[in-house]
DNA sequence: AGTATTTTTTAGCCATGACTAAATATATTT
DNA sequence: AAATATATTTAGTCATGGCTAAAAAATACT
C-alpha cells in the first residue's frame, strides 16, 4: 500500500511514540508531535486506518499494526541511509541534515535504497549513532549507557545522541564531542548532576546533567 | 520565488519547448507535453505568470521570462547532477533514471547541490551526453552531429542521445552503443536512410534512419 | 450522581492541482 | 462577411492536507 509523504510522516510519528512506550497514543499527543491541530490528526488517522497501517477506534487512540511498523522501519531505513550519505560522502554537518532527510526519506525506490546501501558499505548506524534497520526491518542494537550513568574514572566511547535538535548538535560540535570520541569521567557533582570529562585523552570539559543524559556511550 | 514541484515541472516543459524553437507556446501544446488537459494548463499559467516565471496573455500563448529561464536551468542542473550520481556512483542504468530524477530534481538546497557537484568532480555532461548548466546557468556546449549526417568512412565518438525514452535506451544498450563509443560509418543506404556502423573497431551494426537521427556524435 | 472540564470528532472552509462541461475568443472556409 | 471549426478560458467539482468553530464523548470533580 502506497502512502503519501504526509501519511508517512504521521506513521513515523506514531511508530516513534509507540516505541517510546506511549500506548495507546492520544490524538492530542500526536497533534503536538506533528505540529498540527487535533482535527487534522483525526482526519489522517482515518486514512492510515483505511490503509491498514494503524488500528484506530474513535476516542480510544491509536495502535500501530505490524504492516505499519514494517512501513515505518522502511522509511526510517531510507532516511538514515541518506543521512549517512550526506555526512560521509557530501561532508554535510550534523545540524544540516534535518530538512534534506525530511525530503529524501519519502523517495520510494527499492533499487535506489539497495544500491545506496551497497555504495555506503552497508552501514549499521546513522551519523547520530542510531541503528539503521536492515531491509527486513531488523535493528542491530548495542547497549547504550548515558554519560550521566557512568561512574568516576570510567571510560567509554560515544556511540549516539538521544537529541537530534540543531541547537544540541551545534553545542556538541563546539564542545569537541562527536560519535566515536573517547571520554573519561573525571568528576561528578552530586548537587546538580553536572560532570567533568576528559575527551579523547586531551581536553577537559564540563557538561550539565541535561547534556550528560543525552549522550549515549559504550563503556570500555 | 519558491515554486511547487508541479510548477517546476511546467516551467521545465515551457523552457524545453521554447528552447526547441516553438514560440509562443500554445496551451494545447503544453497540455500535450505535460500529459494533462488544456484547462489545467490555463490554471497553471496564471500561477507561473503571477510568480514572474512566464509572460502570459490570454489566448496569445506563453513566453518564458529571464527569471523563468534561470529557474528552469537551476532545476535542470539539479536533475542532471543527480543523474550523474545515480549512474556513476550507484551504477544505475540509463533507463532506470527517469522516475528517480523526477523526484530528486525538486529538492531545493544550494548546499546539497554544491556539495554534490564537488563530490562528482564538477561533471560537465549528464549520462545522456547533455551539458549540465553551471551554478550561473551557463551551458558549455560542443558541436553535435547526428550519426545520420556522418559520411561513409567517417569516424566519430558518441557524445549524446536526443531521445531519452526507456525503449530507445534499452535498444541502444542491447545494440552495444553507449556514450563514449567510437563508431565508423561503413555504409549508408540511400533508399531508407539506414546505415551500417563499425562500433568500437570490432562490432558491425545496422541501424535505421530513426535511430541514426537520435544518436549525436563528435566527429574525429 | 450530576455538573464541569478536557479531549476528540464532526462540519464546513481554504489552497493546490487535477478534471469535465460550457462559454468565448480566434482561425479558417466558403 | 458570415458560418463553421478549433483553441482557449471560465465555472464548477474532486481529493489531499491543512484550518476553525461547534458538537459530542470521555474524564474529573464536588
Amino acid at each position: 500500500m502506497e502512502l503519501t509523504p504526509a501519511e508517512e510522516n504521521y506513521l513515523k510519528g506514531i511508530y516513534g511514540l509507540e516505541a517510546s512506550g506511549i500506548s495507546p497514543i492520544s490524538t492530542n499527543e500526536l497533534a503536538d508531535l506533528m505540529q498540527t491541530k487535533p482535527a487534522s490528526v483525526t482526519d489522517m488517522l482515518k486514512k492510515l486506518a483505511r490503509k491498514g497501517m494503524i488500528s484506530y477506534v474513535r476516542y480510544q487512540g491509536v495502535h500501530i499494526t505490524s504492516a505499519g511498523k514494517k512501513k515505518a522501519l522502511e522509511i526510517t531505513r531510507r532516511r538514515k541511509l541518506w543521512e549517512v550519505f550526506l555526512v560521509e560522502k557530501l561532508r554535510l554537518h550534523w545540524d544540516e541534515l534535518a530538512g534534506l532527510s525530511d525530503a529524501l526519506e519519502h523517495i520510494s525506490s527499492p533499487l535506489l535504497i539497495q544500491r545506496m546501501d551497497e555504495f555506503l558499505g552497508y552501514p549499521k548506524f546513522d551519523p547520530f549513532g542510531d541503528p539503521i534497520p536492515n531491509e527486513y526491518g531488523e535493528i542491530s542494537s548495542k547497549p547504550r549507557v548515558p554519560v550521566l550513568e557512568l561512574k568516576i574514572e570510567q571510560s567509554a566511547k560515544i556511540i549516539a545522541v538521544s537529541d537530534n535538535s540543531s541547537s544540541f548538535l551545534k553545542y556538541l560540535d563546539k564542545a569537541g564531542l562527536f560519535i566515536g570520541a573517547k571520554v573519561l569521567v573525571l568528576d561528578k557533582v552530586d548537587f546538580d548532576g553536572s560532570m567533568e570529562l576528559l575527551v579523547e585523552n586531551k581536553k577537559r570539559l564540563f557538561i550539565s546533567k541535561e547534556v550528560a543524559a543525552n549522550i549515549l556511550t559504550l563503556p570500555f
